[in-house]
DNA sequence: CGTAGCCTTGAAGGTGATCAATGTTTGTGG
DNA sequence: CCACAAACATTGATCACCTTCAAGGCTACG
């Protein structure tokens, strides 16, 4: 066994994509593996170059991106330890990178060969449910987002701030609900498509009604019922 | 073999999903499924019901959509032949269907049960190769318009037109570009987040400039040239 | 110590939603 | 087969919401 993968075994047990499996096993799927180190705003996949390779956040968090034709930044989702980035594209021949990666705050991530996910990982029927599980997962954010499309600007922040703090495991030892990912406001206007300015003026009127609080970029829900009441917005 | 599932064998093979397979392998894959014929709005799945069946389109096309808190319909895909429907909900234990599918025009479409998938279906990598693939597809439909968010209308209308242009294999023995969806104003309209009325104004004006045509509800594209250069926006 | 990234606030202006009214097509039951 | 209802298309007027632009403060980091 690759001495440099057995540091991380522990690290990959605890994720549900392998939870259920045996060291040999969880090793075999990442033989070849390579941790990366990557610091702040580091770019490890980039849209349209070959997609020889994927990936599986171990810590920290990476961004999806694309620019869109006026040149700014369209984030299409934040993924935090456990999640596996580009899979999907592993499934054609001579596919291209969806997306641009990159890392938010300092991360790391386990590399591995494309190869490896057609041979290996593709072969297991239940490695493949958990995949699809987790695809499953991200396209329901992405149709949760769509479908707040036309409510107003506090409904989505508020929405968006709420499908964060579910869908990422959080330690629930303690009461606090924190946000697991570190966000600025322009990224959270980025992935709603909103300006950083309009992004801001709703959460730092939430911050004075303590409903959130943030500090260092990491933002603390005070009072989930409110979001949720907001996200929720009936007109009349 | 099930006679019922013979007559519909022609069909199936003319999908990339079972273009390489062999009649018997699809038939096994197809196993007691049943040709459902549906009729204009009817509905098939509904949101938030026990998953226990997928589909294959076989002709006319479905509507994937759900209510938004407003109680407005928010569309998420427009499905046509050959497209899996519900396969990734099949991968989870007591999932509900994460969206309504409703008929579009008169419509047939191969229903299967959840058991099939993870028995059969599952276990055949080249299969799983292709269904994600196709949902790639849906991914990359979804994060395109994701990314026209701050566009102006006219390019969001312009932008979701050519993905309807492209995606579905159309046939290209002549030089007409139609959509190969029935689609009101309104239901482009729910799928991009803007108002029927909004939509209208901005194909209203195409039409009199000679850019589309539409008759019955099937859109006719006549300068494509022109829709691209509109979705490729670049101010200043 | 200066630059770069982030946060904040204010004022002005435009885009697209809303509301209302009317025409057109499709479908259904008497 | 006609009448009436329902769904769809259209056009205009008004106005709220959010974007844009501008200016300034704050913190981190080389």
């Amino acid at each position: 066994m690759d001495n440099h993968l057995k540091a991380i075994l522990g690290e990959l047990n605890k994720f549900s994509l392998f939870e259920s499996l045996s060291d040999q096993e969880t090793s075999a799927l990442c033989d070849n593996g390579i941790v990366r180190f990557c610091k702040h705003r580091e770019e490890i996949f980039s849209f349209g170059k070959p997609a020889d390779y994927f990936g599986i956040v171990l810590s920290g968090a990476y961004k999806l991106s694309r620019l869109n034709p006026m040149g700014e930044e369209s984030v299409i989702h934040f993924c935090a330890p456990g999640e596996v980035i580009a899979a999907l594209v592993m499934a054609q021949k001579n596919s291209t990178y969806p997306v641009t990666v990159k890392a938010m705050g300092p991360s790391r991530i386990l590399i591995l060969k494309k190869e490896n996910y057609t041979q290996n990982w593709l072969v297991r029927p239940e490695l493949i449910l958990k995949i699809q599980s987790q695809l499953s997962t991200r396209m329901s954010l992405l149709q949760n987002q769509k479908l707040m499309q036309r409510a107003p600007v506090s409904a989505k922040v508020a929405a968006f701030l709420l499908q964060y703090l579910m869908n990422h495991e959080h330690d629930s030892n303690d009461d606090q609900l924190i946000i697991p990912v570190p966000l600025t406001r322009k990224e959270i206007g980025d992935a709603l498509g909103l300006s950083v300015e309009t992004v801001i003026r709703t959460m730092s009127d939430w911050g004075k009604k303590d409903i959130i609080s943030s500090t260092d970029q990491m933002i603390k829900v005070k009072n989930v019922e409110f979001l949720i009441s907001e996200s929720e917005v009936i007109p009349d």
